[in-house]
DNA sequence: TCCTATGTTGTCAT
DNA sequence: AATGACAACATAGG
């Protein structure tokens, strides 16, 4: 589920559902995907509500009333479920959160990726995790600034938390198609103009996804998301889509559109 | 069996 | 100290 804009309707999702409300406990069906000890949740948890959230790239962060601050990170599989009957619990509910009103929130996580965490706040976890500012909320000057220095292709960098948090693969992908750069260029040969670009159709694609709710079939047709898949046609130029392997992750370009 | 999937992190090398 | 490359984590489906 998880790049901004997923992460965005989740915390609209856990805003009309779970804010305000007086929680009795947290049960932890998978202690795996906790980055703390179970009983520093439950201690922060016990007869406590959730009183502001607010997210950060893929982070969701969620206050409670006692000066402390749950960390939800949704890996790749990761969302949030509010329901009551038991027989809806979803399938793989790592976490429930019970309210006192009778209903449950759930940390669903297939694989195993995501996380909770508990923090002081959110600037030290910020710190901590040397996360960056919002990719939406950020300036072009910060952007420009925390590539400063790097050296590598800018794919990775892209995807890199510390640059732009909230970007993932697919948006770094679709930043570069929209703006025909490859993938793989290196940081160093793209110029003030193009490193503008970048940014620019970086706010272009998470406004877009944003405005949709991440709800992909609503994205362009002209968008190379898609296109996801080696030999799709491009819609750009028609010719085809080739997948590559940058940093480890899958990587769709098309050769024709993106030139090195 | 092997590969893939919208992610992060620890380790090792430079 | 910083940066980059890569394996590991975990699960389901093709």
């Amino acid at each position: 589920m998880p790049e901004l804009p997923e992460v965005e309707r989740l915390k609209r999702y856990f805003d009309a559902t779970s804010l305000h409300q007086k929680m009795s406990d947290v049960i932890i069906n998978d202690s795996r995907i906790l980055q703390c000890a179970a009983g520093t949740l439950k201690k922060v948890i016990g007869q406590q509500k959730f009183t502001s959230s607010h997210r950060i790239g893929k982070y969701l962060f969620a206050e409670t009333g006692s000066n402390t601050v749950i960390v939800f990170h949704f890996g790749m599989t990761g969302h949030l479920k509010y329901f009551k009957a038991e027989e809806d619990t979803p399938k793989y509910s790592r976490a429930l959160f019970k309210f006192n009103n009778g209903f449950y929130l759930a940390f669903v996580c297939r694989r195993m990726l995501g996380k909770i965490d508990v923090a002081e706040n959110i600037a030290t976890y910020k710190k901590k995790k040397k996360l960056s500012e919002d990719a939406f909320a950020m300036s072009f000057q910060t952007f420009r600034n925390n590539l400063k220095g790097r050296k590598s292709a800018i794919k990775p960098l892209l995807q890199d938390q510390s640059i732009a948090a909230g970007i993932g693969n697919w948006i770094a992908d679709e930043i570069l198609f929209k703006e025909k750069i490859h993938p793989a260029t290196p940081l160093s040969q793209l110029d003030e103009k193009s490193l503008e670009g970048i940014y620019h159709s970086m706010r272009k694609i998470l406004k877009m996804a944003v405005n949709k709710n991440a709800e992909a079939s609503e994205y362009p047709s002209d968008y190379l998301f898609h296109h996801r898949k080696a030999g799709s046609k491009c819609p750009q130029c028609g010719g085809k889509v080739e997948r590559t392997k940058i940093r480890g992750r899958s990587t769709y370009y098309c050769p024709d559109c993106q030139k090195l």
